[in-house]
DNA sequence: CTGGGGAGGGGGCCC
DNA sequence: TGGGCCCCCTCCCCA
């Protein structure tokens, strides 16, 4: 028994040691992965470094290979820029409760260097006198981790760069403006007449400088109004969309960057008013700066919306704004369309000021679409489609457009009670929620999460996914009580009853034939408009369907090919 | 050509 | 707010 006790304790003495053994083992270990893991950050810390340093060198070689001092307004800027200046006329003015956001871009271009240096924006509020539940605004989140001071990120184009446009004014460094100015900055000569000096040139690096949190600039005033906002880093870079949803917020990052030097760049301001539900943002010039009046044909930036926020002050991120050459963005019939109807939704008014800007912009035709899809993820870490970048920008740029479509009670955002405040920036259209609009959006972007697992179909929308499966599962749950026919769909069940009450409600303009199917007409009305598009390459017989065409090929020459002019 | 069905896109509404 | 449904429209194809 003696024995027994003793070899239990033996084995208990021996498991202590080897699980003590193992303790130490994995401790050890731990402290090996943890040293292994702070010296691989401390790597990628360095890479980025090297990364930003090398961007800045890339950035500054094409300032160098181009003429230095010119300023150059990034071709897809310009379709923001269009839709964008096409509706200040429509702007009547700032609302006196109108809070302003102050867009200060400070960019001074060093001809002997040819590198652009401390270039500023701001964007603050100002001016407000009302009050609001919340506020909407768009500020740029940026990595809190260490930068380099000098470090700049090229950005092709994205929120933070449609809002303030990539102005380089190479003689505003000739006045020199106080950095703790509160209100709106000074801007010399007209916008149209700056950016048609900087339409022919071919690069132009704006920085943009994030202004930091008061612990960085505690006597700047602008920074302690930031640190009063209670600025929070934000972990990525992202462009936000404030609104009612939360009080105001400001983003702001940790910079360890060089002082602002503002103090002798002149700055252009861009000026914007809040609306915690709409934001339109369009950009002022203010020609007057003396008066600080709001020119009427300026890129005033203003809504009649409040704001609770007295003044504020976001600092964007100095970043560097690649701009390209003039070669004109591509635009696709589905954009150019849109486009088409987002400018001509634009009043007389609206088109005196935006015929005059792609006069001097020598603006061709953008899409919005353009002005999302050349984000460059490469340079800002926002997703080329961001869904809130978006629905701000459209809160930026349509809300404009939706008041107007309210106030003639018509457009997509009439007809509904519900405020429709989240705007397409695509084509304007208005939803009550969030999602609707990024359901919506997915029209333009082409996005289809919905995939079929029968097969390899995607759907933009579940519930087209749930009714395509039909077609897999041979479900027709609308049965026809005439004829007992089914169909997978109620609106082919209604269409088909047609046939059984002889209704042709699809009437022809041209003769007394009546068509049950709208497409039917359609297909009546090119007899009547003489239009044959499909050539047979072999006869040279047209016809006016493809089906047709093919079907004279089948009789004819089955392998002839179509031409479809 | 005409008639008709299959299927997808998109908006609105309701729960 | 999100999912689902209804509805309308359109394109395509085939008889």
């Amino acid at each position: 028994m003696v024995f027994h006790t003793q070899i239990a304790s033996i084995m208990e003495v021996l498991a202590n040691a080897a699980v003590a053994e193992i303790c130490k083992l994995v401790d050890d270990d731990y402290a090996v992965f943890r040293l292994e893991i702070t010296q691989s950050q401390k790597e990628n810390r360095t890479l980025r470094r090297k990364l930003q340093l090398l961007e800045l060198k890339v950035a500054r070689e094409r300032v160098l290979a181009s003429r230095p001092s010119s300023v150059k307004i990034l071709d897809r800027y310009r379709g923001m820029t269009r839709g964008t200046f096409s509706r200040m006329p429509r702007q009547r003015g700032l609302s006196p409760r109108s809070p302003l956001l102050v867009f200060r871009c400070v960019t001074t271009v060093d001809e002997g260097s040819g590198t652009s240096t401390q270039h500023v924006i701001v964007i603050e509020s100002a001016g407000a006198e009302a009050a609001s539940p919340g506020g909407l605004s768009l500020v740029k989140q940026e990595s809190t981790e260490e930068e380099d001071p000098t470090h700049t990120r090229d950005i092709q184009t994205g929120a933070v760069a449609g809002m303030v446009p990539p102005v380089s004014v190479e003689d505003l460094a000739t006045t020199p403006q106080p950095r703790t100015r509160p209100s709106i900055t000074e801007v010399s000569g007209t916008l149209n007449a700056v950016l048609k000096s900087e339409i022919d040139t071919e690069t132009l690096t704006v920085t943009h400088r994030h202004l930091h949190t008061e612990s960085d600039h505690g006597s700047d005033p602008e920074r302690l109004l930031l640190g009063r906002l209670g600025c929070s880093p934000a972990p990525d870079s992202k462009y936000l969309l404030y609104g009612n949803l939360s009080p105001r917020t400001v983003h702001s990052h940790q910079d360890s960057g060089d002082a602002l030097e503002t103090g002798n760049d002149l700055s252009r301001s861009y000026t914007t008013a809040m609306d915690p539900g709409i934001m339109p943002l369009v950009l002022e010039t203010q020609t007057d700066q003396s008066r600080g009046d709001w020119n009427p044909y300026s890129s005033s930036v203003y809504s009649e919306g409040c704001l609770d926020k007295k003044r504020e002050v976001i600092v964007i991120d100095e970043v560097t704004v690649k701009v390209e050459g003039d070669v004109p963005l591509t635009c696709n019939a589905e954009e150019t369309r849109l486009w088409e109807r987002y400018s001509q939704s634009n009043t007389s008014d609206d088109l005196d000021c935006r015929d005059r800007l792609e006069t001097n912009l020598n603006v061709a035709t953008h899409s919005p679409l353009h002005v999302v899809r050349d984000r460059n993820p490469v340079s800002t870490s926002m997703a080329p489609y961001d869904s809130h970048g978006s629905i701000f920008f459209d809160q930026v740029f349509n809300s404009d457009d939706r008041a107007r479509d309210e106030g003639r009670g018509g457009g997509a955002t009439s007809g509904n009670s519900k405020e429709k405040r989240f705007l397409c920036m695509f084509c304007n259209k208005g939803f009550s929620c969030l999602q609707k609009v990024e359901i919506h959006q997915r029209v333009h972007t082409g996005e289809n999460p919905f995939s079929c697992t029968q097969c390899e179909k995607r759907f933009s929308r579940q519930d087209h996914l749930k009714r395509h499966q039909r077609v897999h599962t041979g479900e027709k749950p609308f049965s026809c009580p005439q004829c007992e026919k089914r169909f997978s769909q109620a609106g082919d069940l209604k269409r088909h009853q047609r046939v059984h009450t002889g209704e042709k409600p699809f009437s022809c303009t041209q003769c007394p034939m009546r068509f049950a199917l709208a497409g039917n007409l359609k297909m009546h009305l090119k007899v009547h408009k003489g239009e044959r598009p499909f050539t047979s390459m072999h006869c040279g017989k047209r016809f006016s369907e493809r089906s047709y065409l093919r079907t004279h090929q089948q009789k004819k020459q089955p392998s002839e090919s179509i031409h479809i002019p």
